[in-house]
RNA sequence: GGCCCUGUGGCGGAAUUGGUAGACGCGUCGGAUUCAAAAUCCGAUUCCUUCGGGAGUGCCGGUUCGAUUCCGGCCGGGGCUACCA
């Protein structure tokens, strides 16, 4: 490399470390109540600290620390920190594994996550940073669930797990594989368990409602929820049991929202859980063998979508509201879900897929009901496929002709009257059952006593800390194993009692660490008032649309508990003003000839286009662009992309071409063309730094107009997350200063502005530039440039004219020329005379600066 | 199955309320520089064309002076959810 070449190049290496240096001396970032300033509060979800970052941290950071910085400029006072969601599986994993306590292998991977995210050069506030798993947050977690306990948010009640016969222990659903355990491979069984649950269905109408305030949320997101939330209204009502011998229960209570179509009823299905099916089991015959095969279905939706819908005709009949003669049977069905309605439905054939499949299959009639409006009632039959959409209601006695929606409105009036039943309102949203067997969680803080039953630990007691000598081999729950953890006396009556060895759920964790950040080191409580009267609520929080449900619902769920616990402020129920999902970054995926993937570093490019495999030069199959993913290692490790490149250029290929919220194609050629503009832009600040050329001012003017319009340009687009605009409008702006020949001092002066509008997406070039080009502190506490509005328009514009709406000419006006002025120079232009051909034009529409239409 | 989103050059993508389709970048091509290459700089780049124009934003139709944008139908791609009665 020559001298000139290496003065002129641009060294990340040398110049990024330097400035973060300098940022955390002056520790620039700190958050800082201040009352002269309004605040802002930018979030990015926090990651798992699986030990390395990978590149979808880097996009996601990357976009928070350009508000963050943004905001910082436009005089906000910024919170944007940092931390981890330090409990889950995989700890525990690799404690089995390796014998490594599942804390030693959190905080180590922690200290690594750390070091590789401090290369970014992100604006964090890193004095707020804690764990999920350190005592000293978990301690106010298992405070705020006693609160919630005695507010009301929290009961016990008994609920179907996964079960693993071997392994004696409880599997999430995606640990079972083809209805067996990941690890036993023994066949997984459904089994009842007591469980602690939050009551987030009570509040599933507040949730609900709220929704529609959340302005600045997307609406992909506001839809899920919605649906999540799944809010039903219909009618729910007894049907009479026929006198028999099987059963002293009088009737059984259903639930639809097809009530309209109650005289095409043709059986009834219960749920194989539901008390009357289970008080049957021994009376008949068959029954007992049936609910059992039943059961061995596992729980995933995967065994769901497989099974087959079966029903057991239990010999009960039950009588039709409107008609006594007229008899239904019940069948126990495993298609019937015990927690949603009643756990029993009675089937319309032809009006509902599922129920027509069945009464096919079980011979059951099949007559419709509700005919569509082309066809005849005479002669409407249904065949494989039910009628559900509208019609008029035939076959139906006093309901025939009227419309669904009458009929339904018939159905509830007259079911009502005969007090049978009432319209009601369910929810699709469960109860959050947060019980789990593991043992690197938090620990569920409350006691079992056998006369007093769960009575929640003293406070004073907290944090009930995780043993340091938990023996992760141990059959079943190591915690539940460990030989004093659980012993304990109760604190009500003073007998020896047991501690809960569950822990939460980890989504628990992350409920509430948002808020926590607000005072990450008060020590006495969960939170305090000035603290998060003043931060809360996030202004901006950003992350995957993988959380666009849980996450976020659970959120949603603990701040409203919160604040009627007097944890949070009455303003931040909701706890999130705003929120940005962003995309994934993908990757091609390369395979050998035999199939296996291969990693890009693994193969070489050929002459011939395409690619071989570099070890021994097999041919290698190009594959779609994919998410990258361990499994198809299609990934590209960002600490390599730092070290070759820098920071600034990971970042801001990151935030160039794609639009945040879409997927990018992490690409060589992208990266490349990254780093080639740092290097453009960088050989102009060191030409301008020691030139003192005078220029021409009418130069000089076109500059400074093309500065003002990228000051506008990019102020908007950040703010409305357009970052790949932005980038576009910089780019723009590069090319004006290296085309012009204006003056040395005018050139500096726009390669300043341009510095700070680079800065929240390359901030320790922008820092280095800013330097070197004469700005006035650090870059990082600069104000945000304003843009001059009188220097955003040309007083002469172009104005396009169209020919019957086709582009024929162009035409210079003045910016405020007289419409009739406008007119008469369109008509002359020589292209449109051409169309015209000495005709007077139909109609000649002239919207002011900006288009003129001629109509011939 | 239900709900939702989306379709623009070779590629990623721009396009205020309906008003110049293809900004900006990548790639490609041509030129300059160089002994040569890399790097860099300049120019071209939707397609067809008889150089007058013609076609063009998945396909078909509609509204409009004017449609990538609004409406209806069809086709393709993606996401979420999934026995929810």
């Amino acid at each position: 490399m020559s001298e000139a070449s290496a003065t002129a190049r641009y060294n990340a290496a040398e110049i990024e470390p330097k400035w973060r240096a300098v940022w955390d001396d002056a520790a620039t970032f700190e958050a800082r109540r201040d009352p002269d300033k309004p605040k802002y509060y930018v979030l990015e979800m926090f990651p798992y600290p699986s030990g390395r970052i990978h590149i979808g941290h880097v996009r996601n950071y990357a976009m928070g620390d350009v508000i963050a910085r943004f905001k910082r400029a436009r005089g906000f006072s910024v919170l944007h920190p940092m931390g981890w969601d330090a409990f889950g599986l995989p700890a525990e994993n690799a404690a089995v594994e390796r014998g490594v306590h599942p804390a030693t292998w959190t905080y180590e991977n922690i200290a690594a996550m750390r070091d590789q995210l401090k290369t970014i050069g992100l604006s964090l506030d890193w004095s707020r940073e804690f764990a999920t798993c350190d005592p000293s947050y978990y301690k106010h977690q298992q405070r705020l669930f006693i609160d919630m306990m005695e507010g009301g948010f929290v009961h016990q009640k008994s609920s179907m797990v996964n079960w693993d016969p071997v392994d004696n222990t409880v599997l999430a659903n995606e640990q079972v594989i083809d209805g067996k355990g990941w690890r036993s491979g023994a066949p997984v069984e459904r089994r009842e368990l007591t469980q602690w649950f939050f009551k987030i269905s009570d509040m599933a109408e507040e949730l609900l409602d709220a929704i529609d305030g959340l302005e600045k949320w997307p609406d992909k997101v506001r839809l899920m929820q919605r649906n999540w939330i799944g809010k039903s209204t219909g009618l729910e009502f007894r049907f009479a049991i026929a006198p028999n011998e099987l059963t002293e229960e009088r009737d059984l209570t259903v639930y639809t929202t097809r009530h309209d179509t109650l005289f095409g009823a043709s059986f009834c299905a219960v749920s194989i859980d539901h008390p009357l099916i289970k008080s049957l089991e021994p009376k008949v015959d068959g029954l007992s063998a049936f609910t059992t095969d039943c059961r061995k279905t596992g729980t995933s939706e995967e065994a769901i979508e497989k099974a087959e819908k079966k029903g057991f005709d239990t010999g009960l009949r039950v009588k039709h509201p409107f008609d006594a003669e007229w008899e239904l049977p019940v069948y126990a069905a495993n298609f019937v879900l015990m927690d949603y309605g009643t756990g029993a439905v009675f089937g319309c054939p032809a009006h509902d897929q599922r129920d027509l499949d069945f009464a096919r299959k079980y011979g059951l009639s099949v007559t419709p009901v509700v005919c569509p409006s082309d066809k005849e009632a005479e002669t409407f039959s249904v065949g494989d496929e039910a009628y559900v959409g509208p019609g008029r209601i035939v076959n139906s006695r006093f309901l025939d002709g009227m419309t669904v929606e009458n009929a339904k409105a018939e159905v509830a009036k007259r079911i009502s009257a005969m007090e049978q039943g009432e319209e009601k309102t369910n929810y699709r949203l469960r109860d959050w059952g947060v019980s789990r067997q593991r043992s690197w969680g938090c620990p569920i803080p409350v006691i079992h006593c056998e006369t007093c039953g769960a009575v929640p630990a003293p406070v004073e007691s907290l944090p009930i800390e995780l043993p340091e000598d938990i023996d992760f081999q141990a059959q079943g729950k190591p915690l539940n194993a460990h030989p004093t953890f659980k012993h304990v006396d109760c604190p009500k009556c003073g007998r020896a009692a047991v501690r809960d060895t569950d822990t939460m759920d980890t989504f628990a964790d992350s409920s509430w660490y948002f808020a926590r950040f607000c005072n990450p080191h008060a020590e006495d409580a969960p939170t305090v008032p000035e603290e998060v009267a003043y931060w809360m609520n996030v202004d901006q929080y950003i992350g995957g649309v993988e959380h666009a449900i849980l996450h976020l619902l659970y959120s949603r769920f603990w701040a409203r508990a919160m604040q009627r616990t007097g944890w949070l402020p009455e303003t931040a129920s909701e706890p999130f003003d705003a929120l940005f999902t962003q995309g994934m970054v993908c990757h091609e995926t390369y395979q050998g000839p035999d199939g296996k993937w291969l990693a890009p570093d693994e193969i070489k490019p050929v002459e011939s286009g395409g690619y071989v495999r570099a070890s021994d030069g097999a041919a290698v199959t190009v594959g779609p662009s994919v998410k990258m993913s361990k499994s198809k290692k299609n990934v590209v490790d960002p600490v390599d992309i730092i070290e070759q490149y820098g920071a600034d250029t990971a970042r801001w290929f990151m935030l160039s071409d794609s639009p945040p919220e879409r997927d990018v194609e992490w690409t060589t050629a992208g990266v490349e063309g990254a780093w080639r503009f740092m290097q453009r832009l960088w050989r102009l600040v060191v030409e301008a730094e020691g030139a003192d050329d005078a220029g021409s001012a009418a130069e000089d003017e076109t500059l400074k107009k093309a500065m003002h319009r990228a000051i506008d340009g990019v102020t908007r687009d950040i703010e409305g997350f357009a970052f790949n605009k932005a980038v576009a409008r910089i780019y723009e702006l590069t090319n004006a200063i290296s085309r012009s020949d204006g003056s040395a001092e005018m050139r500096r002066e726009a390669l300043r502005a341009l510095a700070q509008l680079i800065a929240p997406m390359t901030p320790h070039f922008a820092e280095e530039a800013w330097s070197r080009l004469g700005g006035a502190g650090m870059l990082a506490e600069a104000a945000w440039p304003t843009a001059d509005p009188s220097l955003l328009e040309d007083d002469a514009i172009t104005m396009p004219i169209q020919v019957n709406g086709k582009k024929r000419a162009e035409i210079s006006v003045s910016k405020d020329a007289d419409k009739a002025d406008v007119e008469a120079m369109a008509l002359a232009e020589e292209s449109v005379q051409r169309f015209l051909d000495g005709a007077p034009p139909k109609k000649v529409i002239v919207v002011p600066g900006r288009i003129v239409n001629v109509v011939i």
